[in-house]
DNA sequence: TACGTTTTGCGAAACGTTTCGACAAGCATC
DNA sequence: GATGCTTGTCGAAACGTTTCGCAAAACGTA
């Protein structure tokens, strides 16, 4: 491990010299600075990360908290994981993928008082949570990718459901569609305080209202049997919905399978969609499922990047806050309504 | 932030002292043990991991080295990333998630040069992987997820290959057919190298004539469209073939959608399981496949395990090798042969 | 030549630990 | 009552940086 001083050595000048001249923060002559750099470069030396953040109070690492998976861990929790340490990388910084055990704030607490992270990126934020109180009390510098209820000045990437929700429900009325049903994740445990579920809740029922769609939200489905029954009790609850967008993945598989059951093809007779589930799960099904792919990616790389903002500019500057919108992607599950039931395209009259 | 001279003034002993009672390097008086443990405990003290690694060259922190997504990142990857990340933290480590970008070498010459982390964990590991020599040369110390063509001494957790293709003949073999087909996933570009396609291939191979059974393994797909082609070609070339397994979810799509063309049912028709694939992947299908699943967070947990206890043990100890099984998750997708094509089991004469 | 100014480089202190030789008591041994 | 051994504590050095006051050298000007 070759240090400072023997870069020194080789350069017959101090230290402090070859500091300055290869951080650039006093003027060296040319001709030293040149020759420092060569020797720095022959020794092949690295600066320690450790000597320099135990005086300069900044590592430049990162820390991701990732909750520990309740629900299994999605393709797009790792798209995040991964976005955000390319980003942090490509401008210098290290991603430290720090698991949350039982009490996350306790984890917090430790990992903060290590001295060993200049900040925090959260995820899967919760609309009432206690790491933001703790970070913000303990005056440590985070981002999170999602947002809390009432975000304040915190800096966050989350994703834009009012916009995504108006993309679904123009997506089904520019088809003709009249009725939309949203499956949302069961209201217990977790999810009650979970952003997305909340909030895409919300904005499907505003969209839908806005658009003059009738509208179904208050069916919820987890699993596959939860997905098959609820889509039963939707159809002879509400025949007239030809549209349905289903939250996860599980759910629809039980959703598909009841629709074959009782005869009928997608899309001829249901227009079926995902909602925050990537492409490459979407089509997994068959037929290939529309999907609105959630911005997972960019959202790793937004929070990383206005985390690593928010250091270099201290406690002034304004907070960044970012809605992306997701990406519809269509797949084959998405047509007409029947002529049959709901929709007001009228296909040469089947109907008797 | 409180240090130790903080904790030492409040126990009115040396620094030194407080560093012994605390870290049990060296005898400390019971009274005075706990007095410097009742001070810290008063002040909240967390030793700072910086001015600690710093002098005891340890950090206790793991770089997970993890590849650009060549083909998506799977859930695979991400489980591996996450368990161990839990391992490493239940043992007091941290892990640091480090991108590959395109050269990998100079990547991990940066990232040890820092001295910032203690040892890293491969993944994505090559039969002939330039990394491994990187680092045995640098002196680092590392474990694979994975294996190259020749180990040797090296740490590693893989998966248990022949016993994989042993169980996935033996649980078509058990059901009656007589006639295996493998789609492995395409020879190109970076699978040429890559451990799981090639031991998957020879070990598939291997077990199928063990067993006697017919094999066809000179199919290749990743893509639902190559999965479809590879498919139609198999049946028309390989009538006596019942039962398929398919390396790459994407290609069983395009199966799936081939034996649909056909008319053909699972598994009345055809016995169709994913290799290496997780069941939660598996379940998304219509029926349900049967899957090999990879012990993907064993592995993770492995490994981290064996870099930390090799960081312990030093260059000596004894490598730790470990081959771990797959777990073979019946779907609806398993069944006996048909009675027209291949299969010894004789159902009632339909036959003609 | 003398003086002020700028440029350039040096040395020491500090960051928060660990490590280790030294040393003062306390105690048993002869 | 001197000697040696243990036990408990201390102080200083070291790890590899950054930071900063200072001095030496170089230069321009009067």
């Amino acid at each position: 491990m070759t240090s400072l001083r023997d870069v020194a050595e080789r350069a017959h000048v101090a230290v402090s010299t070859v500091s300055a001249a290869l951080n650039g923060t006093r003027p060296v002559a040319a001709a030293t600075k040149q020759r420092i750099e060569q020797a720095a470069a022959e020794l092949g030396y690295r600066p320690n990360v450790l000597a320099r953040g135990l005086v300069s109070k900044r590592t430049r690492i990162l820390a991701l908290l990732f909750p520990a998976p309740h629900s299994g861990f999605g393709l797009t929790e790792m798209q995040f994981a991964t976005a955000a340490a390319e980003a942090a990388t490509a401008q210098g910084y290290h991603l430290l993928l720090s698991p949350e055990n039982a009490d996350p704030v306790e984890e917090l607490r430790y990992l903060t008082g290590l001295g060993l992270v200049d900040g925090v990126l959260l995820m899967e934020v919760r609309l009432d949570d206690e790491r933001t109180e703790f970070l913000s009390q303990a005056g440590v510098p985070f981002a999170m990718i999602g947002r809390t209820r009432e975000p304040g000045p915190i800096d966050y990437a989350d994703i834009d459901f009012a916009r995504m929700a108006r993309d679904a429900v123009a997506h089904v009325a520019g088809l003709g569609h009249r009725a939309l049903a949203f499956f949302n994740h069961s209201t217990d445990t977790y999810s009650a305080q979970y952003g997305p579920t909340i909030r895409a809740g919300a904005e499907f029922a505003a969209a839908a209202g806005q658009a003059g769609l009738g509208y179904v939200g208050d069916f919820r489905a987890d699993s596959a049997e939860q997905g098959r029954q609820a889509f039963q009790r939707l159809i002879a609850e509400h025949p007239e919905v030809t549209a349905l967008a289903v939250m996860s993945d599980h759910a629809a598989v039980g959703v598909l399978a009841a629709v074959a059951d009782l005869g009928w093809q997608i899309p001829r007779d249901l227009t079926l969609m995902l909602v925050l589930s990537s492409a490459r799960v979407a089509e997994m099904f068959h037929p290939r499922l529309t999907t609105l792919e959630p911005p997972s990616a960019e959202l790793g790389r937004l929070g990383a990047g206005m985390l690593i903002d928010r250091l270099q500019a201290g406690e002034g500057g304004a907070a960044q806050q970012r809605l992306v919108p997701c990406r519809l992607v269509a797949g084959d599950s998405s047509g007409p309504p029947p002529a049959g039931r709901g929709g007001h395209t009228d296909r040469t009259g089947t109907a008797p």
